[in-house]
DNA sequence: CGGCAGTTTGATGTTACTCAATTTAAGTGG
DNA sequence: CCACTTAAATTGAGTAACATCAAACTGCCG
């Protein structure tokens, strides 16, 4: 719940990751300029990852939001995951070149990229990257497993209400929250990709949760009026 | 489409996983017995794996079919994913114990289970190991995306297409397929669990399937008459 | 022959989608 | 500070997709 320890809090949080890659040198000063890793500024709105193109890195979102996503060809759009600060955008792309989904900034973010083979070099040497990845990894395969029980079984109510607590949670994690208030850059289009039902139906499934008292989402900030019956609605178990 | 190379017509089949643990020993004659390594034959319908258990081994089905789902207090159940011969049950579970989903045979199955700690070691010691499991960790992840995809986005006509076609695939990738006839022991309440739909609809959705001339199911056979347009209704692109 | 599990069919209800109009909010330039 | 513009959210009415319930039907096995 504090940022004491952020992956114990939340093991999706991939800063484990990367500083494992990194070699901790997160807290030292000013060092040699490393070639085969760099950060980039990404306006709001901008696309960084291009579904089936390759990629010679590794990507991290340092600072800001994003999402990774699927377009199809008639313009139905899954967002398959938020990317919050300190995730990597996938365990997979460690080990493929070819993306196989799109990435975009929600926010004005910052991204670090680090060179592939310079990753798995570290991996091959050092136990310490390969926990962190495995942990990633593990964490990442179980909660798409809860996504697809979610998009398979849960009603609309349902899903949204999953969503909310799950980006609580991971927001959480990585912050300090205080009276319920959580900063949450969404569009209620984005929740629609993200759950699976249009962008009317959240408006007013929202306005129904608002009316009930139980959460309240405006002007990027998402206030929980009643954690316990947004639990009842939208946790798994 | 043969079965000549298995891993790379189908990257999910992970056998080259189990091979590369095993030393490739699975030409070999009679051995040394494992202590480490164990077979197990499993009825029909009986469940191997519990949810929120801890499993001091790591799973592979060798024979017959399963599934893995997860199933909700009130009955609700998503099937995650089929599993066939040479499949690893989920990456994830070689480096967590405890079990974030259940497993079940669908047919009477032959399952392997190696320790962890044994596994953990050769994939410490052997790169190819390495390598084995991190393919099947992006075919896994890479299947799940795919899934989120269906579930949040597509019709349920689709989403029955796009199963049947996706376990065609996986099918064809381990045996010989002729006439389009795919050996197929799933009940319809399976197909409903799996796309998230209920089981009267699937019935509803396949009978229209053979009015229409695309697919036939029955007997534990799935005879494709229109593979064409089955593809236009549930291929992702 | 009877029983059982699975499938099919029909009738009806509910959820969520679609289309379109309206309101609100957030800039932007004068 | 105020008109103007634009994106996003809200609301209403009508519709389509899918769920639910219940009954009938099929094939299989003891």
């Amino acid at each position: 719940m504090n940022n004491l320890s952020p992956c114990a809090a939340c093991p999706h949080y991939a800063l484990g990751f990367c500083d494992a890659v990194l070699g901790h040198s997160g807290d030292a000063g000013p060092e040699a300029p490393k070639r085969w890793q760099y950060h980039r500024v990404v306006p709001a709105g901008d696309q960084i990852v291009a579904r089936n193109h390759r990629y010679p890195d590794v990507f991290v979102l340092c600072v800001g939001w994003g999402f990774r996503f699927v377009q199809l060809a008639d313009g139905r759009r899954q967002i398959l995951q938020f990317l919050l600060p300190g995730d990597l955008f996938s365990v997979a792309s460690v080990f493929e070149e070819r993306a196989h989904f799109s990435v975009k900034a929600l926010t004005e973010a910052q991204v670090s990229g680090m060179r592939r083979g310079e990753v798995k070099s570290r991996l091959a040497e050092n136990p310490a990257v390969v926990a962190a990845l495995a942990r990633t990894c593990s964490a990442e395969t179980e909660c798409s497993d809860e996504m697809a029980v979610v998009l398979g079984q849960y009603s609309a109510e349902e899903r949204i209400a999953f969503l909310l607590l799950h980006l609580m949670r991971r927001i959480a994690a990585r912050s300090v929250i205080r009276g319920g208030q959580y900063p949450f850059p969404l569009r209620q289009q984005h929740i629609a990709d993200a759950v699976g039902v249009t962008a009317v139906h959240v408006s007013r499934t929202l306005g129904a949760f608002r009316d009930r008292g139980v959460v309240e989402f405006s002007n990027g900030v998402l206030r929980v009026l009643d954690q316990n019956e947004l639990e009842r609605i939208g946790s798994l178990n």
